[in-house]
RNA sequence: GCCCAGGUGGCGGAACUGGUAUACGCUACAGACUUAAAAUCUGUCGCCCGCAAGGGAUUGAGGGUUCGAUUCCCUCCCUGGGCACCA
């Protein structure tokens, strides 16, 4: 009799598997498919972990299981290369990280092929083969090509340490998540993707995934972070002086007169401000000329340095021209004011064309007013938003996007106009109804309130000290402080609230976040916990205007009084005509009075930018006459040229910019000399579509094909970690999202069912790490016990979804159930005289054959494995026939595979074990007809009965009635009842 | 603070839909085999009282529903994870 020797069968095995490739995936269109996915790993110097095995093992035993069942199964693999250890190791090393990767991902292939797992190695896909970042590059460029992917300059998350930006995602309080390094902010030029137009999507996706768990599900919805509510804008004036001494100047545009368009409306709700407003009716408005209307209204108009002009289109023409005359004014609102004379509607408007191409004198014009503001409508169709990005750029003032009433901003009313022209702060909050409770008005330190009212600002020195103090602060330290609010004044400034018309002061605050909302509040001390401790400390009014309905008296006129705070519910008071409403109502109607509803999320946009070399990098090329071109898809990829030096240089540029020869290239547009983008992409990206390859990674001329997208979509089982919940996982989704927007993929959402797994501890309960010395190798166990076993104690430590430790002594407990299951095999192979199986152990084996399918269709992995240990303690002296035994060795199959395989051979299989079909159960043999039946009294069991299955209740209880505890129980009490539940107790209760 | 898991012997954990709590494994102890040890096999093994037969309490704590609760409900405590001054 040989002996269980793994180390000997095990290769064996993986080889015959291999070159027989039966673990080959394809489109099978008479087979039902099945689509189980891992987490692919980044191939590191140390190799695969417990924590890979984890995943890896579950997907392993369920694709071996499901194969069994007649599905046609992909289970793929692959590697998330790219990143930074590699690139570190190149900095330190100078060896290219291709090189190290490669060496790193030969090592772990051979981890996993020595682990026995059932990979379609035909499928293998690497994020750094030029051939897969090609259609990373690809699929980047369809987001560029929607808008979806854009460049701007703002604060992004920056570690010092690995000397890139980061998303939101990356950073854990405060920290870099992959380095732990503090987290800075820094003014960079980034690439975006805009995540957040995917974020209702994104919500409303979760809602159809009934089997993903519902907390992963739920830190999905937090970290979008959706709150309905209202933005309202409350008026800014300056204490007294200011709102007395500023004046429009409204000047109309071509076609237009004073009493055209949004013109009379705006002038009268001005006025009603108590603002004085001059409307010019200009000269030949049907076909004009800027410079003669420019030199009317300097004629006929009384302009002086508190002049603000509200320029609507050409009128925005003649504005500048003002300026450039000479005239200074405080401030010019340009509206949907044309720049390059070219129109939507390619209609021709020779005087304003004309106009245009003169150009203008942006140095001189910008020395005449203070600030300018630019609004432009969405829904124009004659002057193009690119012309307000144009102005935008040469006159260094920020574009603001509004939908007009009417097209082109020319409805009878444009409240949106109004509320941008008149200085006004716009808060978000989410209870509109407590609005005339709003008793000041908090900004955030960034608020450009602030600079923009520098001379208007009484105690500006204060302030400016708190502001730049604020900004020092870290965001660790920020939460450190806990509640502790601080803020300070600005004086000088009042704001009108919009309910009552009262004026209100204005604080700054950093309690107030200029990340969400508009970074402005209007604070309701009454209503909001927040406010509330910011206005007991400042001794700022407290109004009440929301009642709870239920509080007792007491309560009630704490509330009232405004010396208790209420964040709930209830009725309206004290707001004129809403009285009486619920606030469920009030929320609405208010809302929509003073402001208009809106929707908010937390999620911010993804920055998709990396100043690192080992990436993919960005297929964009600047030029200086085209802007930003796309590299055409026959130039793809944008491959990773040779570099000397690794290192990044800090200073916001990618090591990639130090290559001139690389960077240097002509526009793809217009042939001219231009640059390429050096940025390259963060680590997510490669993975988030790697699934979809998989359906179809060797195409050369799409991503992945449809058909074959469509037979695999979507992916069944996606085993994972916990981990990913806010990063790859949503990532992911978005991608998939935005690829069935475009028709690309036939799959809303990417996976149908997650399956989380717990992390593995070492034996002390401490996370595996290095400097703690208690990491396990599974190679170290490979050699000593098998592969086989690794997987089964692995699997059997506990429930897949919880973390368990990893015990050193537990592994014997599973090595010694593959040997006794080994020699019990060997025996029977051994024995030439046929036998019978006995009906105890045929019952036993159809219901393990019962047992193990539901628990690993259940991911039970634990308890399938205490189920075999039970079941061949029970059966081992039994006599058993070759096709039961046989049976058994199916169920073991997808757990300790080899030894499976190579006792099936011996006991005469014919087959390789996948290609056999798994054991069907005969349920008839899962009823007993005698059991076991537990007689209690009041509760407590007194004894047992073994009775037939079908046998009724009285016969039942005057047999236990027999029983001597039962007996003595009833020494002094008769029965009053009794409870019979066939085949499980009877109750007899006194 | 809010949300989500979880809390069962010396340890990892099991218990279907409310029906014998502690399956399975580890550890420990005893025995067999051995010159001896390891390995293997057999047995014992949650707590308290008891020589024993037997009895009692027990699933984080307290309360409730029920003939019966690890399981359902309420309050609280603890551990892990997520979010966190989000207006």
């Amino acid at each position: 009799m040989n002996s269980y020797n793994p180390a000997k069968l095990e290769p064996k095995w993986q080889k015959v598997w291999q070159s027989k490739k039966i673990f080959a995936a394809r489109e099978n269109a008479n087979k039902q498919k099945k689509y189980v996915l891992v987490e692919f790993p980044y191939p590191s110097g140390a190799g695969l972990h417990m924590g890979h095995l984890r995943p890896y093992v579950a997907g392993d035993v369920y694709s071996r299981y499901l194969r069994m069942r007649g599905f046609e199964v992909m289970y793929p693999i692959g590697w998330d290369a790219f990143g930074l250890p590699a690139e570190n190791y190149a900095i330190k090393m100078g060896v290219h990280p291709s090189i190290t990767t490669k060496k790193n991902v030969a090592n772990a292939k051979k981890q996993m092929l020595s682990w026995g797992l059932s990979f379609d190695w035909a499928r293998e896909i690497n994020t750094t083969d030029p051939e897969y970042y090609k259609w990373t590059q690809w699929l980047f460029l369809q987001f560029y090509k929607k808008g979806l992917a854009y460049e701007a300059t703002g604060l992004i998350n920056w570690c010092p340490k690995d000397k890139t930006g980061l998303a939101n995602e990356e950073v854990v309080d405060g920290r870099c998540e992959r380095c732990g390094t503090e987290v800075v902010q820094k003014e960079l030029r980034q690439w975006y993707l805009k995540i957040t137009a995917y974020a209702e999507k994104l919500l409303a996706g979760l809602g159809q995934l009934p089997e993903w768990p519902e907390a992963v599900k739920k830190s999905q919805e937090n970290w979008i972070g959706k709150s309905v509510g209202a933005e309202i804008s409350f008026e800014v004036i300056s204490a007294g002086t200011d709102k007395a001494k500023t004046n429009f100047l409204i000047l109309h545009g071509r076609n237009g007169s004073s009493s055209s368009h949004a013109f009379p409306w705006l002038r009268k709700s001005l006025e009603a401000k108590g603002y004085k407003v001059q409307v010019p009716d200009l000269p030949n408005a049907g076909e004009p000329n800027d410079l003669e209307q420019a030199d009317y209204v300097a004629k006929n108009c009384k302009i002086d340095e508190n002049t603000v002009i509200v320029g609507h289109s050409f009128g925005g023409t003649v504005a500048l021209r003002l300026l450039e005359k000479g005239v200074r004014v405080k401030k010019v609102f340009l509206l949907c004011t044309p720049f390059s004379g070219k129109f939507l509607d390619n209609k021709i408007r020779k005087s304003v064309t004309e106009a245009c191409k003169k150009g203008f004198d942006f140095k001189r014009i910008k020395a005449n007013a203070s600030a300018f503001g630019l609004l432009y409508d969405t829904t124009d169709y004659v002057v193009p938003m690119q012309d307000g990005e144009s102005f935008s750029e040469k006159l260094g003032a920020q574009l603001v996007k509004i939908k007009g009433n009417e097209p082109h901003l020319s409805g009878a009313q444009e409240p949106e106009v109004l509320g941008k022209i008149l200085p006004s702060l716009k808060v978000f909050t989410t209870r509109p109804d407590t609005i005339y409770g709003a008793t000041y008005m908090v900004v955030a330190p960034e608020h450009p309130v602030i600079a923009d009212n520098q001379n208007n600002i009484e105690n500006f020195k204060e302030v400016k000290k708190y502001v730049e103090a604020a900004k020092k602060k870290k965001e660790m330290e920020r939460s450190a402080e806990g509640k502790a609010k601080t803020g300070v004044q600005l004086k000088g400034l009042k704001a009108v609230n919009p309910a009552t018309g009262q004026e209100i002061p204005v604080w700054v605050a950093d309690y107030v976040l200029w990340g969400y909302g508009t970074g402005a509040i209007m604070a309701v001390p009454a209503h909001d916990q927040r406010d509330f401790e910011f206005a007991a400390k400042y001794q700022l009014p407290v109004q009440c205007v929301v009642e709870p309905v239920e509080n007792p008296e007491q309560e009630l006129e704490d509330i009232r009084q405004g010396k208790k705070c209420y964040a709930g519910q209830g009725k309206v008071v004290n707001s004129d005509v809403f009285d009486g409403l619920s606030t469920a109502e009030a929320v609405g109607k208010m809302g929509e009075a003073f402001g208009r509803l809106t929707t908010q999320y937390k999620l911010r946009d993804w920055v998709f930018s990396r100043q690192r070399y080992w990436g993919e990098p960005i297929p964009l090329i600047h030029c200086e006459d085209c802007g930003v071109v796309p590299v055409p898809d026959k130039d793809l990829p944008v491959k990773l040229p040779p570099v000397k030096k690794y290192e990044p240089t800090g200073t916001g540029e990618s090591p990639l910019a130090a290559i001139k020869k690389w960077v240097k290239t002509t526009c793809p547009k217009c042939k001219q000399v231009a640059w390429r983008e050096t940025n390259t992409m963060p680590q997510w990206a490669g993975s988030s579509w790697y699934w979809l390859r998989y359906a179809d990674p060797k195409n050369k001329s799409k991503f992945a094909d449809l058909k074959k997208l469509k037979y695999w979509q979507p992916v069944d089982v996606y085993f994972g970690g916990m981990e990913h919940t806010t990063l790859h996982l949503l990532y992911s989704r978005f991608w998939n999202l935005f690829l069935y927007d475009q028709g690309l993929v036939t799959e809303k959402e990417p996976y149908k069912k997650r399956q989380p797994h717990g992390i593995v501890l070492a034996a002390d309960g401490e996370k595996m790490s290095k400097s703690r010395g208690n990491v396990v190798d599974p190679q170290v166990i490979v050699k000593k016990h098998g592969a086989d076993t690794l997987r089964m104690y692995e699997m059997f430590l506990g429930p897949h979804e919880l973390m368990v430790s990893w015990n050193d002594q537990g592994v014997v407990g599973v090595r010694r159930f593959l040997d006794r299951v080994w020699q019990w095999a060997e025996e029977l192979s051994e024995n030439t005289k046929p036998q019978n199986t006995s009906p105890k152990a045929e019952k036993l084996l159809h219901r393990l054959v019962k047992k193990v399918g539901e628990d690993i269709e259940a991911f039970r992995f634990n308890t399938a494995i205490s189920a075999f240990m039970e079941f061949h303690k029970e059966i081992k002296a039994e006599p058993i026939s070759l096709g039961a035994a046989q049976s058994f060795l199916k169920l073991l199959y997808p757990f300790a595979p080899h030894l499976s395989e190579e006792l099936y051979q011996r006991l005469g299989g014919k087959k390789m074990l996948q290609q056999e079909a798994w054991p069907e159960f005969n349920a008839a043999l899962l009823v007993d007809n005698e059991t076991e039946l537990v007689v209690q009294v009041n509760g407590k069991v007194r004894g047992k009965l073994i009775v037939g299955a079908g046998e009724e209740e009285s016969a039942v209880k005057s047999k236990a009635l027999e029983l001597p505890a039962v007996k003595q129980a009833l020494v002094q009490d008769s029965v009053k009842r009794v409870i019979y539940i066939k085949g499980r107790l009877i109750n007899l209760v006194i």
